[in-house]
DNA sequence: ATACATGTTGGAGC
DNA sequence: GGCTCCAACATGTA
């Protein structure tokens, strides 16, 4: 569920319920979430992987960390972390992290990092690169600073496709493969939406948990990288270590 | 079936 | 202050 593609699918399914009154709010989040009982719901819209229910001034924002998940109009056998009750409807969430925020998101989120956002600014990353020369390439492409929305399985998929290894530091790549990743990790995020919604996302994976190479065929390097100690998937031929 | 994993946060320790 | 490490959270999949 996880990565910023996932949170647009969501989006376009509580889309329906804009508008709608909250005749209640459930479940055993700790924020004060039932304050929000009667008000309507004014917008639905993600920021990477939050999704924000926008109220008045006061916004849900849930994140879905590893294992989060929700049903709409269905329930679970687990306790709902937060459910939202409207009039017959329901929208439940399970194991994800609920915030309450107050006032202009605009204030909280820069729209322009987002991977997914029809203001996704390249030229912005691009510069945000330019000042961490020492970051490898895995990590920055999970900087949720830069590249709000991407995760692991995009981070991997990025790094594939455009032959660089995880472990190269930001400052050794040449401009082409700096640009390159920029606009891959939008490219294939949107990919991913694709090939998400018809259900064979995974079947078209190249590198992430891939035994072999799709390119050479060689076995793939599995191997956690970088200070975010997240697990790579690489190809020791064709993906370049630049240091 | 045991371990790992689409992720983040807060606190400890250095 | 800033960095890294660790635990915690809680569930589907291999």
């Amino acid at each position: 569920m996880p990565e910023g593609p996932s949170l647009v699918i969501l989006k376009e399914q509580l889309k329906p319920f804009t508008g709608r009154k909250v005749t209640e709010l459930t479940g055993n989040t700790t924020e004060p979430v039932s304050e929000l009982a009667g008000e309507r719901i004014k917008e639905i819209r993600t920021w990477g992987k939050h999704l924000l229910i926008c109220f008045g001034t006061t916004t849900i924002r849930m994140h879905f960390l590893l294992f989060g998940s929700y049903r709409i109009n269905e329930r679970r056998e687990s306790p709902a972390r937060l459910s939202l009750h409207l009039g017959k409807d329901e929208i439940n969430f399970y194991a994800c992290s609920v915030k309450l925020i107050q006032g202009d998101l605009d204030e909280v989120y820069d729209w322009e990092a987002d991977v997914m956002s029809e203001r996704w600014k390249p030229r912005k990353a691009t510069i945000h690169l330019r000042d961490a020369p020492k970051e490898q390439a895995a990590d920055a492409l999970l900087d949720q600073d830069i590249f709000s929305g991407v995760g692991n399985i995009i981070k991997n998929e990025v790094l594939f496709r455009i032959r660089v290894q995880p472990e190269s530091r930001i400052g050794a790549l040449p401009t082409d493969r700096l640009s390159a990743l920029v606009r891959e990790a939008r490219k294939y995020s949107f990919q991913f939406l694709e090939w998400k919604k018809k259900g064979v996302l995974k079947k078209n994976w190249l590198a992430h948990r891939k035994q072999l190479c799709a390119r050479c065929k060689i076995p793939l390097t599995k191997k956690v990288t970088g200070k975010r100690k997240r697990q790579s998937y690489f190809c020791r031929n064709c993906q370049v270590l630049y240091k």
